[in-house]
RNA sequence: GCACCGGUAGCUCAGCUGGAUAGAGUACGUGACUACGAAUCACGUGGUCGGAGGUUCGACUCCUUCCCGGUGCACCA
């Protein structure tokens, strides 16, 4: 795609500048770095400002850019037949490109790997681990996961687009004081629960029951704790029963994954590493890392973070312990280059700590460990609480959008086939899309309205864009056109294809910044220009060469659309 | 108190490593379905980019400082 063609345009900018001034350093590598896609088509499609060799040079920016207009406009370079017209503009060399040369070079790469558009090898015999979506047990998802679903799974597919071998991650949340609590529940009240009929919603319900009476009863938390140990012990019958949990609880979580399309290659729950955290231990004793402190053990980090706790004053193992094994587990046994967790803000501090132990313990892979934070969803009411049973429930979520768009798709669309599916698909779509369109850091604020508003910039105006292409080449009725005849040379068709052909690079800055609402903008872009160029031409009856040149590029919309929306895990239904 | 993250149109948000006149959606007003799907498109109203300094040819973007909001800060995960 552009990439290519902003590889070749440094190359040859770099010959001519280079044979024309005297200029100590201007390699191809900086003149490709240096060369911007502008903003508006006006300015070319790519443009490289000169400013930076005013100082050398010792001439005006604007005095630059047109003697080098002038001197690549009269270069012999294979690629100046392809080039339309070279301009200067203020302190801006504004390269732009004859209309079929890119043409040409967007439906070569849309058709080149079948449901590979916009791939890259920049990964290619690499293993990237990505931890997302990891629940803790017994909790039913809110809307809360949405994001560490979501966020991880689109991270997921970008880094499939870049060549990666990916290993998805559960790291579930399967160990804890919480289950000797939960533990104690179940003997104790289990029988009133219905666990046969709703085994989830009495797990749940136990957990919100303990809490609510540990409030009460000082004790309930000593009791709990105590059967936390008989488990930590292996305990017969408290395994039994927490693996019973932990069964329930998969379950669950296996119907929200299915219904989101989400999946994992592994589960490692946080009770895997049990058998690993002496080791961890051990190997911190032998580095001299380890210091007593107030009578725990813990990793001093220097001034600026508080220490990293390892081991309570009652022996226990904590969360940074079995981080720091599970860490190991990634890069040791997973051969992890990449090693990504996808986890809430609230953590950010905690990453740092461990990262920071990793470091001291001798790991170089510790920089290869990232922390992709998202931003908590706030809510007008307050912050929400799983204890306190005060949650929006990340199905209610769901079902309401898959209501609401079938009741949309009977007033619309009363005949459509698969209505039930395709309703699943756009009303997922919507949510899924409201979620990834903002930048993760961000706090958001949780609006019904918004997240279940099917117009304007949002998931089901994407999947339209592409149920219209479709539409399209039903009714032409033959295959799509796989090379376009003439040069399209209106304002909406030029802008169509300038935008199609950036599709690579958005998918290689996502990945790179880990920031899949880089895509989700992207699509709304790609759609306006779709939109523009459909409003405003006829494509179908057109003369035949137009006619065709049109539906290879409305098929070259589509293919881009479908690839994009499953990158962000959104479907791309055939009609709606 | 210290640390990290946010503050852009009435509201919800984009703005890639500093680049050309700060953009969408929504809401409000107007127009476009006897032509390829109106979940659409076009036009209009709406901005001291939190405040103040600084660096730079150029700052929403970088630095300093202050204000506001969020999150975190040892035996939970």
């Amino acid at each position: 795609m552009l990439t290519n063609v902003r590889r070749a345009t440094a190359e040859f900018l770099s010959t001519v500048i280079s044979s024309h001034f005297s200029l100590a350093s201007l390699t191809t590598e900086a003149l490709e770095a240096a060369l911007e896609v502008p903003k508006k088509l006006e300015h070319g499609h790519l443009a490289f400002p000169v400013f930076p060799l005013a100082k050398e040079l010792k001439k005006a920016p604007p005095l630059i850019a047109k003697e080098l207009a002038e001197v690549v406009t009269k270069a012999e370079h294979p690629l100046s037949k392809e080039i339309a017209s070279v301009l200067p503009a203020g302190g801006f060399l504004n390269v732009t490109f004859k209309d079929a040369y890119l043409q040409k070079i967007l439906i070569d790469s849309v058709y080149a790997e079948p449901g590979k558009v916009g791939y890259s090898k920049k990964g290619e015999g690499k293993t990237v681990v990505i931890d997302y979506s990891s629940p803790n047990v017994a909790k039913p998802m809110h809307i809360g996961h949405l994001r560490a679903t979501v966020i991880g799974q689109a991270i997921r597919n970008l880094a499939e687009t870049q060549g990666y071998n990916v290993i998805g991650l559960n790291h579930l949340g399967d160990w804890g004081v919480q289950f000797g609590k939960l533990a104690w529940a179940y003997m104790n009240w289990g029988s009133e629960y219905d666990f046969k009929g709703k085994p989830f919603e009495s797990l749940y319900a136990l957990y919100v029951r303990f809490h609510d009476e540990a409030e009460k009863d000082k004790d309930l938390d000593a009791k709990g704790s105590a059967v936390f140990r008989q488990l930590e012990q292996g305990d017969a019958q408290v395994t039994k029963i927490w693996k019973e949990f932990v069964e329930i609880s998969m379950k669950e979580y296996g119907r929200m994954w299915g219904l989101l399309d989400v999946s994992h290659d592994l589960v490692r729950g946080e009770s895997f590493y049990n058998n690993r955290l002496k080791a961890v231990e051990k190997e911190l004793e032998d580095k001299k890392l380890l210091v007593e402190s107030e009578g725990a053990m813990v990793v001093p980090l220097g001034e600026d973070m508080p220490p990293c706790l390892i081991r309570k004053t009652d022996g226990a193992s904590l969360y940074a312990t079995r981080d720091l094994a599970s860490a190991e587990y990634r890069h040791n046994e997973l051969k992890a280059d990449l090693n990504l967790y996808v986890v809430g803000v609230d953590q950010t501090l905690h990453f740092k700590q461990v990262f920071r132990v990793l470091e001291l313990m001798g790991h170089v892979w510790a920089k290869d460990c990232h922390h992709i934070a998202f931003g908590m969803y706030r809510f007008k009411e307050g912050k929400m609480s799983t204890r306190r049973g005060r949650t929006v429930f990340l199905e209610d979520v769901i079902r309401q959008a898959i209501e609401m768009v079938d009741k949309l798709i009977e007033a619309k669309n009363p005949n459509l086939e698969n209505r039930k599916l395709v309703a699943e698909q756009v009303g997922i779509g919507a949510i899924l899309f409201n979620d990834l369109a903002v930048d993760r850091v961000r706090d958001v604020e949780f609006d019904w309205e918004k997240a279940l508003n099917f117009e304007g910039d949002s998931g089901p105006y994407v999947q339209y864009m592409h149920v219209r292409c479709l539409s399209l080449i039903r009714k032409y009725g033959k295959p799509a056109p796989k090379s376009i005849a003439i040069e399209l040379t209106s304002p909406e068709e030029r802008e169509l294809v300038r935008t199609l052909l950036n599709y690579q690079d958005v998918l290689a800055a996502a990945f790179t910044t880990f920031r899949p609402n880089i895509v989700a903008q992207y699509m709304l872009e790609l759609c306006a220009a779709f939109s523009r160029f459909y409003n405003k031409h006829r494509i179908l009856g057109e003369a035949e060469d137009v006619q065709t040149s049109r539906m290879a590029l409305v098929e070259a919309t589509r293919r881009v659309l479908e690839a994009g929306l499953r990158t962000l895990n959104i479907q791309a239904p055939e009609a709606m």
